[in-house]
DNA sequence: CTTTATTTTATCACTTTAGTTAATTTAATT
DNA sequence: AATTAAATTAACTAAAGTGATAAAATAAAG
């Protein structure tokens, strides 16, 4: 536990009205100091400081409402810039934001595969340095670069430990990024960015006690509660691909049987359909080993009756497992994200109706769940938001 | 979020003191000043303060080290009395304790069912009046009354929302007790007590991530983090009961199929042995109504092969629900309890290779799993353990 | 339409709280 | 007697709290 200091009561306070102005901006001193119950002494010298950073400015003057006009204050978005690395199985997705999380320029890479640790890194760097050329007159301003990793990765130490679709280990990319830019450097698990995304940028602002969960390929749910990342004692918290929802349902890749993942994973409802397809249906798809989700989907919006039952069946399966997470971590919000939630659609209605008849209480039964509405790059802004919990822990002071 | 103050600063040093005392005492001023940073000064003011609060003591005086003797520190465990409350579905126990969770009385009564609210109010209140006539020359010393009700409760109100066996709603436990008495009342249901229990007398102590599963007529887990309780967005956080793990299983009380309830629970077990039996096997158990999971347990201790084949299996089942659990919230520690739990022998291991078996990284394949070593009392003492955390959160100083 | 009173915002000067530094006392060991 | 460790005392300082004051607006009165 941290001991208490005259630094840390100040620190403490600077953060409380940074984040108030954050959350509730444009607001004035006045007001934040009758919210904060800080005085308004302590809050003006205080946001002096915050000032004097350049992390906030004054706005415009707002409303009198009886007397002096109050001046407001508001996050600067454009003193500082940062960039966010989505560094997927196949591609990798860079953007450069401001402080709001606006993208100001994106970049893309395919990465050849197979592909050895080296090269990996390299085309880290590479990206961070093509995009930073691109925007050489914002470089200065740039405090840090957040990198969403897929796989198992070590936040702490800054490591991916496994990264199961490129079968590499134990790579170093904080150091390594570290050692090339004199930036900031953040690194954590694609999932758990993408929680951390939907709470800065997404629909889960304010929520308390979010799960971001992603369905796509694989299945991984990101916890964050009071806007900190839920890691678990060994940062497999979230692991809900493989959760046992079915003793005797299909082997998966783990090797047990009736993972979450061997049910509602975009290979998994390819396989599902091509299996009911043998029985005979009548259907605009063909069967075969090239069928994908995406083709189901496709499908279910020309009007196939049997594509559009095989995604509401997948929508009970996610109801279910969703269930599961509701009895467990209880959240507040759940958001879908990744492939699969882009035929939300057709799911959600089927995800919600299973939550509401299998959920124990009445307040579990209505847990808002929703689909994301971050569009393309919202794991990049997942990286993105990594730099902002530093800068925001620290009170705007960055520094490398 | 709590602004930085005075009041918060030293209030936030005595407990970290008060804490360092709790886990590492006897221990000197000295030493603590070393492992907390903060200076001999204040460690020796804040320290007069908590020996003026009494409940810290000098205690005997360590050895030099080649200077003066340095005092050691102790809590003082007489200094104050605590009663706890176990309110079960067919009978309530009482405890009294020292502030060590020591029992220094008990009490049990059976409850007559069907029963009323104002009955059930009336009960809590007797026994709480016996006891404390039992214990009249140290009435005076106690300092608060902790409840652990089945069922859901809604800890913050201090009600019980819902107890299934007795059939009764919305009862105003806290209020009832604390217009009674002029003692700190806090009430919590019972599977988190138990976890509370854990962290402060059992086996979970200094486990910063600990569930509790109790195993029983139902199922139920509480969840501990930092040593506080993790209650979840509706009170519902840690119901693995109703966790689904066989999409196509029994149906369970609660409608759905496959609860993790239907296949581990008490009655459970006793229904898959019957019907087994159905099947013809060579048991000295008897089929019929009335077997219960205690036979299936007594004849394994009695050597019985089939008897202990339905633990076994019984145990991989566990241990896949567990397996959910670590996938999901990743807990140091999983602290097994309940009637089932006494069969631990025969379960542990099936359970133990089981997670071993399933869990994804090496570090969860290897969660801790055991049973609990804190007796019949266990649940009274979770009680007991909601008016510890009171107290130390005020760092001593108890007002009604 | 000007003047005055009132209200709200923001700051300044002074006080108080409680942690920090450094010196001192106490009491042991070598 | 010298040294070392524990605990306390006294002076210092950081930062919040209190109360007064300045600034700038609106509302009311003449």
């Amino acid at each position: 536990m941290q001991r208490g200091s005259f630094q840390a009561m100040k620190s403490l306070n600077k953060s409380i009205i940074l984040t108030k102005i954050l959350n509730d901006g444009p607001i004035s001193r006045a007001q934040i100091a009758k919210e904060t119950k800080l005085t308004p002494p302590t809050v003006g010298s205080l946001v002096k400081e915050l000032i004097d950073q350049k992390i906030v400015k004054e706005s415009t003057q707002g409303m009198s409402k009886g007397g002096r006009k109050p001046t407001m204050l508001v996050i600067d978005h454009q003193a500082y810039y940062m960039i966010g690395i989505d560094a997927g199985p196949t591609k990798i997705d860079i953007v450069l934001t401001n402080l709001a999380g606006d993208i100001i320029s994106n970049l893309q890479y395919q990465l050849p595969l197979p592909i050895t640790e080296a090269q990996f890194l390299d085309k880290l760097i590479e990206g961070t340095e093509e995009i930073l050329k691109l925007n050489s007159e914002r470089a200065n301003d740039v405090i840090g670069i957040g990198v969403a990793m897929h796989g198992v990765v070590d936040a702490e130490a800054g490591e991916s430990l496994y990264a199961p679709n490129l079968d590499l280990h134990n790579m170093p990319i904080k150091q390594t990024l570290a050692n090339h830019f004199a930036y900031l450097v953040s690194i954590e698990n694609d999932a758990r960015a993408l929680a951390l995304a939907e709470t800065w940028f997404g629909q889960g602002k304010g929520s308390d006690r979010l799960v971001a969960v992603n369905i796509g390929t694989g299945v991984g749910a990101g916890v964050a509660i009071d806007g900190e990342l839920y890691r678990g004692e060994s940062h497999i918290a979230g692991e809900i691909g493989h959760m046992t929802i079915d003793l005797n349902g299909e082997v998966c890749s783990c090797g047990n049987r009736g993972c979450l993942q061997t049910i509602i994973s975009g290979p998994a409802i390819a396989e599902r359909t091509n299996k009911l397809m043998k029985e005979g249906v009548t259907t605009s798809l063909t069967e075969g080993d090239h069928l994908t989700a995406y083709d189901v989907y496709k499908a279910a919006e020309s009007g196939d009756q049997f594509a559009k039952m095989i995604l509401t069946e997948t929508g009970k399966y996610i109801g279910i497992g969703l269930t599961n997470l509701i009895h467990t971590l209880n959240p507040s919000q759940i958001i879908l994200n990744g492939g699969v939630a882009k035929a939300g659609k057709y799911l959600l209605p089927a995800i919600k109706a299973t939550v509401k008849e299998r959920a124990l209480t009445a307040s579990a039964k209505s847990t808002a769940i929703c689909l994301s509405d971050l569009g393309d790059h919202a794991t990049a802004l997942g990286a993105v938001a990594l730099i902002l919990v530093e800068l925001f822990a620290k009170n705007g002071e960055i520094s490398i």
